[in-house]
DNA sequence: TATGATAATGATAACCATTATCATTTTATT
DNA sequence: AATAAAATGATAATGGTTATCATTATCATA
């Protein structure tokens, strides 16, 4: 907890940015939270401790705490971003349900090392990957068919 | 061509839907394209042939024609749809390079292998997947650094 | 501990790709 | 033709996110 706060401070200072009142109450709102959250559902939460916070506050805190490596975006590709815990938090990849949007976090090694190699066979140097596998869990199998999934696109991206 | 029209006419009956000169036309011209093209562009290239062709009716074909089959639509993450071919187009993924945009498609059947055994060993069945990888290409890796990314965001889903 | 200089805040307007609305026109069917 | 259903095009609306801007807070230095 702690040693975010001072990894935060630390970038702030780093980048000649200044520790808030705010920024330390949002960055420890944020922390509590599990899983992906959205901005608005982390505003509303921050709100709570602080009613005069203002919405655009949370915004661009989101931001810098992606940029000091505090948070990462996750964007399923329903237009609305989310955020969750990126320090001391293994990379990993995400399976989606597409009727209930349950979603778990998954991570395969030796895809990871697939993708080194199909990039580096194309001459790419890979700096990072975004994998979403869409399909339906294992409760919604047993269910019969029902309605409501997160997007209306395909999900195999061509 | 005939082939994908004729599949487009299929798609519209059996929906109780109609194939309209609109319709056809927007097709023939997504036919020509290469890649991805966003709706906007599609609209531009339509509208050089029917001046009268409004904004949403090409929206609303695109969806169509991701519906049919016909088109698949993609998303970088950077907040504007893109379409290609999806019509006997071989499933692929993208490696896209952050400093000149540049994308090539990619297929990797040991990956799609280890995704398949990856969503089984959670118990998901598997409909679907998007990948993306992020990189350095070959060109860009000869120049030196230099600046403008496709998004903002960060590339590795958390 | 003032005092500038700079950054941050909060309220709100703007942005912008996409969708919804709706009056009018087109198409298929009787 | 007449009717019903669907499509079109123009335009307004949507909604998450960003930009703007006047005001306030913070920091470094004298």
């Amino acid at each position: 907890m702690t040693e975010e706060k001072d990894l935060f401070a630390e970038y702030l200072s780093r980048n000649n940015l200044r520790m808030t009142p705010q920024r330390g109450l949002i960055l420890d709102v944020f922390l509590r939270t599990e899983g992906h959250i959205t901005s608005e559902e982390l505003y509303s939460r921050v709100k709570r401790k602080d009613r005069s916070i203002g919405q655009a506050t949370v915004y661009r805190t989101l931001k810098l705490l992606s940029d000091a490596g505090l948070a990462r975006e996750v964007d399923f590709g329903d237009g609305i971003l989310r955020y969750e815990h990126d320090y001391a938090h293994e990379h990993h990849d995400h399976i989606i349900c597409e009727r209930c949007n349950r979603q778990i976090e998954v991570i395969d090694e030796g895809i990871e090392r697939l993708q080194e190699r199909l990039a580096k066979r194309h001459g790419f140097h890979l700096t990072g990957h975004r994998m979403y596998l869409y399909g339906i869990c294992p409760e919604c199998m047993k269910r019969k068919d029902r309605k409501g999934s997160l997007r209306k696109t395909g999900h195999t991206s061509g």
